[in-house]
DNA sequence: TTGAAAGCGTTACCAC
DNA sequence: GTGGTAACGCTTTCAA
């Protein structure tokens, strides 16, 4: 474990001298600088991280928060995560301020990423809305030198260093899968149910979904209904939905608001033989898996969505490490025995 | 952010008193000792963790790792891992010593871990053998304050600190419900492939697998063999079992040498609606995934049981972090899509 | 262009 | 019993 002193000593410098070549500092003679990186060379050197993180903290990094204020109670374990990774980080003399923005008007994100801002944060973890102003406000950011992690929903266009979530296509496919597994019957009738049709991650869900449902014979989308991400909406839909389908034997909920949906199919006495499966793992999707309704659930790690993109800021501000640009989360299946 | 610094000042002592009374050590006045807990709660100090690795350095800490040299290509997996985090720990002067036994006798298993005990490891991971011999070197090893971690595999007789590992009976439990989700005729007559009979882990599937099937009227286990995790002998018995066994359309491998039970299933061209489900995700396993015979592999996270025994090590012994006792890996489902 | 030294927070050792 | 100080590895600032 060789240490920037052991170079510097081997090199005949200074540790300051090392300091500036290993970090492309200017203003080192280049006979100097290709001595010290000779050595480095030679002893295989990694910097120490407790050493580099003690120093940072002088910096008093803050990390800023921003999250569509969502009723999806898909969140609470995020935000329970999050509450963790504050903790945690602020034994590292680094504070963390969140901000929930209650719309899905992409004003309301910006305002509150420019309070953040002023309040002088040196990086930023957002679930965006999958709007042009937010790209435009993260690669002013970037323009400033301080970086930005998407969570939960990716903006792949915009300056972001990295994106932490699911793999949405992957997601739906993987209902599909575990549809075709469940089949009792030999021919699927399915009808989709999506949340908001302006989230990227309902749209690509489906996506997924239909690029298996295509290549098998026995897949047949009846219909897809939209839910809004509301209960109620969501019951009276699916009743429609039902009502005028009577062959329609699997459900695919590809957002929240699930449980209206699932009364539905209640109401109509239609749960025998029914297939439901759904997304996420909150406590009423967990009550309809044991009660049987819902045969099986897929996730996405919410912990890890709250916790890594403030991991990788503090990372990369710290200990200089650049992020993966994909950080993508299990597909994780959930049935009743494994919840 | 309180430091220990700031308590030092605000009771009117030095550092190392306060070092003193915060770990615990003797030899200083209790008026002292009152005055310096005081302020420190009213200031609500958390240790730095990055000072303490740093000084923690001093120590020249020393791992051995012990598991039992098994052909299971699982354990791939967890070597990988195992040499990410050795790594990972030499960048906080830390050594990593790896022993694999080839045997299952006990013996061998205790002999590496006198031979790294002799070379100064200051803790132990273990993947053990089930057996008395293991669980008092343990012991011994805890009365000379060297922690221990089982993984894969626990015993929880001994005073190892904490187990990092796959909860089987609950993974047993996944595939008996995998098992009648997939189930297409309403019943199941179960073949079941047993690994070695003195593991724990592939008998504990099992218990947790007829846990479900006793309480589920159309499960019914035909009969349940032993592979002696060999390929082979599992080809063998599959044979041996299908042939006599024609209303066998079901089959359970809990443990390795999968692919020898599937060959035979191939053989007897009794592929088609047998329902084929297994553990881990090895690459032949997910060969056969692929192809269709095998519809779902549940796996227990062998990443993480290579590096969490010796995060743990390194957490309690720098930071003096307690372990939970049992950190149980996640129960995953494979199926083709999310593979 | 380079060196020296202080500082991040904790622990350990040597004086008193 | 207690205080002072060096040490862990890195960064940064001030002098030279």
């Amino acid at each position: 474990m060789a240490t920037i002193k052991d170079i510097a000593a081997l090199s005949g410098v200074s540790r300051g001298t090392v300091d500036r070549v290993l970090n492309n500092r200017k203003g080192v003679h280049p006979d100097t600088r290709s001595k010290v990186l000779a050595v480095t060379k030679s002893l295989d050197y990694r910097p120490n991280k407790a050493g580099m993180v003690l120093s940072a903290q002088r910096k008093n990094l803050k990390f800023g928060v921003v999250m569509f204020g969502t009723n999806n109670p898909f969140f609470d374990d995020v935000r329970v995560a999050l509450s963790s990774i504050t903790s945690e980080l602020s034994r590292y003399n680094c504070e963390i301020m969140i901000r929930s923005t209650p719309g899905d008007s992409d004003k309301d994100q910006i305002d509150a990423i420019d309070e953040l801002v002023k309040a002088g944060i040196s990086g930023l973890a957002i679930a965006p809305q999958n709007q042009e102003g937010v790209v435009k406000k993260i690669d002013e950011l970037y323009k400033k030198h301080i970086p930005t992690v998407t969570f939960n929903s990716d903006l792949p266009t915009s300056k972001r260093i990295a994106y932490v979530g699911s793999d949405y296509r992957k997601s739906g496919r993987t209902i599909a899968g575990l549809m075709k597994l469940i089949d009792h019957v030999g021919q699927l009738e399915i009808g989709v149910v999506g949340g908001l049709r302006s989230v990227l991650c309902h749209t690509e869900r489906i996506e997924g979904f239909k690029d298996v449902a295509k290549e098998t014979s026995n897949m047949h989308i009846v219909d897809t209904v939209w839910s809004d991400d509301d209960d109620l909406k969501c019951h009276e839909v699916v009743r429609g939905l039902l009502s005028s389908h009577p062959e329609i034997n699997a459900m695919y909920f590809t957002a929240g608001a699930i449980e209206g949906g699932c009364r539905a199919i209640k109401e109509l006495g239609r749960e025998k033989g029914m297939i439901v499966l759904t997304h996420d793992k909150v406590p009423s999707t967990c009550a309809l898996i044991e009660e049987g309704l819902i045969q099986a659930t897929v996730c996405q790690q919410p912990a890890i969505q709250g916790t890594m993109p403030l991991q990788i800021l503090f990372d990369y501000l710290t200990i200089g490490e650049k992020p993966k640009a994909l950080n993508y989360t299990d597909t994780e299946i959930y049935i009743k025995e494994n919840l």
